[in-house]
DNA sequence: CGCAGCGCCTGAAGGC
DNA sequence: TGCCTTCAGGCGCTGC
């Protein structure tokens, strides 16, 4: 539904090859404070397109970074500048190349934001300066967690949405990997070994999403499309149904804001 | 510093 | 059919 790691990463690897070497002419921003600084880079051409947990990152040549987060409704997409951009009301953002090609970031409900960095200075943007290891990188484990749920009071689901113990995971990859993992969401500390499980799962859920090309529910739409993750969910958006390991009826409840589903049974 | 609570947004879906 | 309410939810900000 929301970009998460697997959809932003998919999104990531289909934006670098169309975006590399190319100089942007001409940029608009929506006047909210969210989107405003997109201006900021005419003048500027990109190196490369880069990936920490939801957020992405647009390196310019001149050492400053765009740093794109896609919210719950944003997307990107390459149009022509021939095309009619005026038109959608939901166009937030807007940077037009030389080679006459527009990179157009268009985000219904605005829980998405931009800004222009420094490179790698992100005391601006708390979450992405706070922000955890990778999931799917050799820096991630279960010790990490292990040691996160020690000194956290939060609930371990809570913990995990907040990107500080892993990066890049959000409600539905929560829901799976506590699912795949046998942990109950709403438990503040882990023992040694749920926390490994819970590491393993965590990193094969996401890596089976990024196979896929994300998932596709609501709003989120690669570049290319849709993804195919939504056929392989487990539990979440499976509220009232059986589990598929035990039969039990899954419970969907609100935990800490973000609504949760879990087996009673086996994440007991 | 950690964390709870709140606000931001608007289309979709559900109730009557 | 149409109006009203509720829901979705990542993250920044505020204040304890």
């Amino acid at each position: 539904m929301v970009p998460e790691l697997p959809e932003v990463e998919t999104i990531r690897r289909q934006l670098a090859p169309l975006l590399v070497g190319r100089s942007v002419r001409e940029a608009w921003g929506h006047p909210s404070p969210k989107f405003a600084a997109a201006s900021e880079i005419v003048g500027s051409s990109v190196t490369g397109v880069d990936r920490r947990g939801k957020y992405l990152l647009v390196n310019l040549e001149d050492g400053r970074q765009l740093v794109l987060h896609l919210g719950m409704t944003g997307r990107v997409a390459i149009v022509p500048l021939s095309s009619p951009i005026d038109e959608d009301p939901y166009v937030r953002a807007w940077w037009a190349f030389e080679d006459g090609e527009v990179l157009v970031f268009n985000d219904v409900r605005r829980f998405g934001r931009l800004a222009v960095v420094r490179s790698g200075e992100y005391q601006g943007i708390p979450t992405l300066a706070a922000m955890g290891p990778e999931p799917l990188s050799p820096g991630f484990d279960g010790r990490i967690l292990w040691e996160f749920s020690r000194r956290s009071s939060q609930r371990i689901k809570t913990q995990l949405l907040s990107q500080r113990p892993v990066a890049g995971v959000g409600n539905i990859y929560a829901d799976e990997a506590l699912f795949r993992a046998g942990v109950n969401p709403a438990v503040r500390r882990l023992s040694r070994a749920r926390a490994e499980l819970l590491a393993d799962a965590i990193k094969d859920v996401l890596a089976a999403a990024v196979e896929r090309g994300g998932t596709t529910l609501r709003d989120y739409r690669s570049l290319e499309g849709i993804g195919g993750n939504q056929f392989h969910l487990q539990c979440y958006g499976r509220g009232g149904l059986p589990c598929l390991r035990c039969g039990v009826i899954l419970r969907s409840r609100v935990i800490d804001g973000r609504t949760t589903t879990s087996c009673p049974s086996c994440q007991s």
